[in-house]
DNA sequence: CAGAATATCTAACATAGATTAGATATTCTG
DNA sequence: CAGAATATCTAATCTATGTTAGATATTCTG
């Protein structure tokens, strides 16, 4: 079924996909983050994994495609964060979706054409460039194909959540509930244990994601310290109490669907 | 490529498709919205319009489906409107989408398995219900399949639209932003001309779409009406000057992905 | 590792939009 | 078509969040 145009399937190592730690991602991500929702074969977790293989680094802020482009290509988040955002006429700017790895950025443009949004890195990142035509036949496998609407399907109801954030919680609610979001994400391809994990964004991001200024995004953080919910220094973030955490936002993880969002042992 | 188990297709005059008015969706509202994009054949238009044979009639306020819910089938808008929404634990509510003629209400449920949200009909309605089996059959039909991703991910970009719209415009801007979508997509269906559709939303619905209370609605609503933009009364809405109005709110309409969102003729 | 560039934090003050409480229209329903 | 039920509209008051401005940390970069 692979097409002869795609040698880089050929050559990795069969042996990759179930070598490593315990999330069972042969290192991508994508299949990480693919393989809790979707059974897939060997040959599948194989071509996914070689979209990762060849990813270009890119520095912190810097554009990954701008809103009006029509490329021919398809961008896949492979290590570091990015952000979709539009920016208003008054200059202000709504961050709609943090990226993070295993995250298409523009699967959308195969279908569509046109871009009508921009991205940028928020951090340094790995980001892989994929060629419309390897991606269509990917889609060829029917595991692949349902996996990806999925993932398109998941990216929707977070669409939805953030409707809900931004139109009717108020600040200190909606930055609990971004920060429990982003939590079972990041957990779910490996980069969060234990309540704790890299978060690199600025007060000033979390305002634009959330609609709200820095200065009132400061002033929830300091309150959320204060209760000792959270602590966040130097881009870490640790979670003190999840559960009051959870409760004090509304937080409901039905939404990312997700097959076990909370495993008991991590619950606590 | 039809199964056995769809007789109507068969029943269907063949003639049908092509023999009504200037939207040409053969009366279907699915035909109409996904040919503005996609080339369909006369089997795949029997196909699509087969599913709107037979609806379900209801009256205003009455679930669709509610959150929680794993339906074994998808439900389709023929006629009246629908809001998709979350309630809080406060008890408020915020819509996350209003369905109109063409949509599905759950397609996702495909996939996702269980509903994340709640959808009610808003206006008395016409919905068809759609078994899953006999949607997975048309997918099978590649223009279909990539119509049905087509609609997907414009409601996805409609959902970016939303969360710029209530995150960072105003009430007013907000406002008007939203009637200028309703009035594209209503058009796009063949439901809007002249610059005037209905629009059967109370002011709270708008409200609770916008992130808004009922009171501001309106305060913004005199005020459109005092600068002569709009008109409002009995659900019929008409723009009076739809440049302006798209110039206040910042509405640029490439993230509904119509073919030409504006023709000349109506422009003005 | 020093200087520049970014981020964070704070305080004082301003405002868009929320809240509450009714009066007035409009739309249903028997 | 009368009465009930909904919606719309208005005004007075309140508040969560915005704005502006700057002091203080922290993080980059040569």
């Amino acid at each position: 079924m692979f097409g002869p145009d795609e040698p880089n399937i050929g050559f990795m190592s069969a042996s990759a996909p179930l070598a490593e730690g315990p999330s069972c991602g042969g290192g991508s991500p994508l299949v990480t983050k693919l393989e809790t929702v979707a059974r897939l074969s060997d040959g599948d977790r194989l071509a996914l994994a070689a979209l990762c293989d060849d990813p270009r680094e890119m520095g912190a802020r810097r554009n990954v495609i701008r809103e009006g482009e029509r490329p021919d290509h398809v961008h896949l988040m492979v290590e570091g964060w990015a952000a979709r955002y539009k920016l208003l006429p008054d200059g202000s700017r709504q961050i709609t979706a943090f990226l993070i790895p295993g995250d298409f950025c523009d699967f959308h443009v195969t279908i569509l054409g046109e871009m009508d949004h921009s991205i940028t890195t928020l951090t340094r990142a790995k980001v892989a460039y994929i060629p419309r035509s390897k991606l269509e036949l990917l889609t060829e496998r029917p595991s692949i194909a349902r996996a990806f609407w999925w993932a398109t399907l998941v990216d929707e109801a977070v669409l939805r959540a953030w409707i809900v954030n931004i139109g009717r919680r108020e600040a200190f609610e909606a930055i609990g509930h971004l920060i429990c979001e982003l939590y079972l994400r990041m957990r779910n391809i490996g980069l969060a244990h234990d309540y704790c994990f890299e978060l690199p964004l600025t007060q000033e991001e979390l305002g634009d994601a959330l609609g709200l200024t820095p200065v009132h995004v400061n002033r929830v953080l300091q309150r959320m310290r204060a209760e000792e919910l959270i602590s966040l220094k130097s881009g870490m973030l640790t979670i003190h109490d999840y559960r009051r955490l959870e409760s004090a936002a509304g937080f409901n993880p039905n939404y990312l669907h997700i097959a076990d969002p909370r495993p008991k042992a991590d619950v606590g």
